[in-house]
DNA sequence: CCAACTACTGTGCACGTTCACAGCGCGGTT
DNA sequence: AACCGCGCTGTGAACGTGCACAGTAGTTGG
């Protein structure tokens, strides 16, 4: 990244104070905020702006502000599920509409493997970025720890367990959202109803399970369980697992939409129909949900919210506030598989 | 944005300067090639960093150095696509892993309307990037041509059409692509071909129709070609489309997976069975195509050999080189759909 | 033995901005 | 008339780095 530079000179705010006839001091308070400037000045100033074409240079300002603008977005799952789970599109999509509304720019960074997770922590610990922006489900992860002494404010996305209180998060209400959608299967006369759950030492996995042990209480035999890894490929294994454990079952919560999407492959192979042999429900209300045949009853998780609510609470905590939590409703959304 | 700063004091490298017992330019050497340094020097200022924890500061350094040190990747699509469409996943989560093997942070911007064009235009004017990935189907779009006036150096995902020679860009062998696929369905013994194509204002668009057309010449009757917009809606419904207009055809050529996905869909619904009635041919090779039943003959696009050209001409032309273009080869992958 | 060269080192300046401070004129109060 | 406060303005310093330059010591060659 080194090398010949192209010469084209961009005005300073010298070049705009000399067009306007002031001083640096006054173009500088005239653009940011215009406290104590006169009309005429400012009106100046403005016009100079427009002829001669200045931006600040983000540099510069950084340099004395010691703030770098800018938020980073740390992805830590497996590069497979970025795009396998439009999930993380969705996320990635809200935090960049969100920032952008307040002019901050994202920065993407990765930090599946060691030597990624050292460079980016690297990068962050530069003082790149002023906040961190953190889509991780799984728990154990030093670059969290890493972070947080570090001393860089924080968002999870996602309860992180085992940081309840010392890391801000925002998080659907997984637990209450499981609830509802089994209960909403046994009001379809349900009454063999299996889960497939998320990795277990993920929120997800942990929360949306005990939702579901919640309704069924004894009924939540260990037959009935088998765990996920919130892939299409997972949902599939799962799906086969527990019909050769638990043929008689009639009905499935599934605890992301792209595992479901698996299982109901799995149910149509094996000649189950769907819902009328089978009942399937989902999580997430991606775009995955309206796309499967039959398109799925799911548990609608508040993307946008969860994105805003990031977003603020990291803003927040770049201004000096201490870590807050958001846990946002779920709601179910009933289509054609149950 | 503004606000209280946290008052961590981080080391500048006067203080590893002080620590290693020599001046703020051999340290400064040392860390920047180590040219012209002393062992012993450099084995001090490196023992200094490690204690002081020395991070070199990003924004001082671009202040001097006129660079960034940063990437931006522009998405000009309307967002929906972003998160239906694994495409734009694998092209984002490519450039970003090969930007970090050098150390160049991405920044993720959006220019779906006219605001936000108007705010990713400003922004990169500003300087906060040293090139731009710009990932852009359709032609039309001023940004192009606004950041072409400003000077700084665009990879473009795909031939710019009207821009062929003025700007980098990194593109599949769409046209040989799709003769591929259309050979491939003859090879099946299929002669009423007809074909899904993306919208006319886009690269894929335009030259994997010539493709098809290229192989069937004078039986490419209009009856047979449907327009759809690369989502699976619109898969969908060209799919519709062409069955009304010809009910006999006996495959389909889609120039992209995901609306290929559709059109599974409503050829299921219509009762017809693929790939014995029906055979469909997709494009793309993305994850859609392994989850769809049956699994999608495709084309696969050398996503990671397409990133990597692309990061490797932005750098180029940062360099100061004059911009270029990278024609990478398709391939034809065979599964069940066909 | 001196000059020239090499290898290394230290110092001043520049990058472009914000901020604190001091200065100015003006109107109103004591 | 002297003072004060207020609104506005200009100026110097600082942010932390890289780079050009000058300088030093040690080595080599004539």
């Amino acid at each position: 990244m080194t090398g010949n530079r192209a010469p084209r000179n961009r005005p300073t705010i010298h070049d705009v104070a000399a067009a306007a006839g002031v001083s640096r001091g006054t173009v500088s308070r005239a653009l940011n905020g215009g406290r104590n400037v006169s009309p005429a000045a400012l009106e100046a100033v403005l016009k100079a702006v427009r002829t001669t074409g200045y931006v600040a240079n983000p540099a510069a300002r950084s340099l004395v502000t010691q703030r770098a603008h800018s938020v980073a977005f740390v992805l830590t799952e497996p590069q497979q599920r970025l795009f396998e789970d439009p999930n993380f599109s969705i996320l990635l999509q809200g935090c960049t509409q969100e920032l952008a509304e307040v002019d901050v720019p994202l920065l993407l960074m990765t930090a599946n493997t060691e030597v990624e997770r050292k460079r980016t922590s690297r990068f962050i610990a530069a003082g790149h970025v002023d906040g961190v922006l953190l889509v991780s489900s799984h728990t154990g992860n030093p670059l969290l720890e890493e972070l947080r002494d570090s001393g860089i404010p924080v968002v999870a996305c996602g309860k992180p367990i085992g940081h309840e209180g010392q890391v801000a998060y925002a998080a659907a209400d997984d637990r209450s959202g499981a609830r509802l959608m089994v209960e909403h299967l046994r009001s379809r006369g349900r009454h063999r109803i299996a889960t497939i759950t998320g990795p277990p030492d993920t929120p997800g996995g942990v929360e949306r399970l005990a939702g579901y042990r919640d309704v069924l209480g004894a009924d939540a035999s260990p037959d009935l369980i088998a765990h996920g890894d919130y892939s299409r490929a997972g949902g599939e294994a799962a799906m086969a697992s527990l019909l050769s454990r638990a043929p008689d079952l009639d009905a499935v919560f599934v605890a992301s939409d792209l595992m479901a999407a698996g299982a109901l492959n799995v149910l149509h192979d094996s000649g189950r129909r769907v819902p009328e042999d089978v009942a399937v429900g989902g999580f997430d209300d991606s775009s995955i949900a309206t796309s499967t045949r039959p398109a799925l009853t799911t548990v609608r998780q508040p993307f946008q919210r969860i994105t805003r609510e990031m977003v603020r609470l990291l803003l927040d905590q770049i201004q000096g506030e201490p870590p807050a939590a958001s846990i946002l409703p779920t709601e179910l959304v009933v289509r054609a598989s149950t």
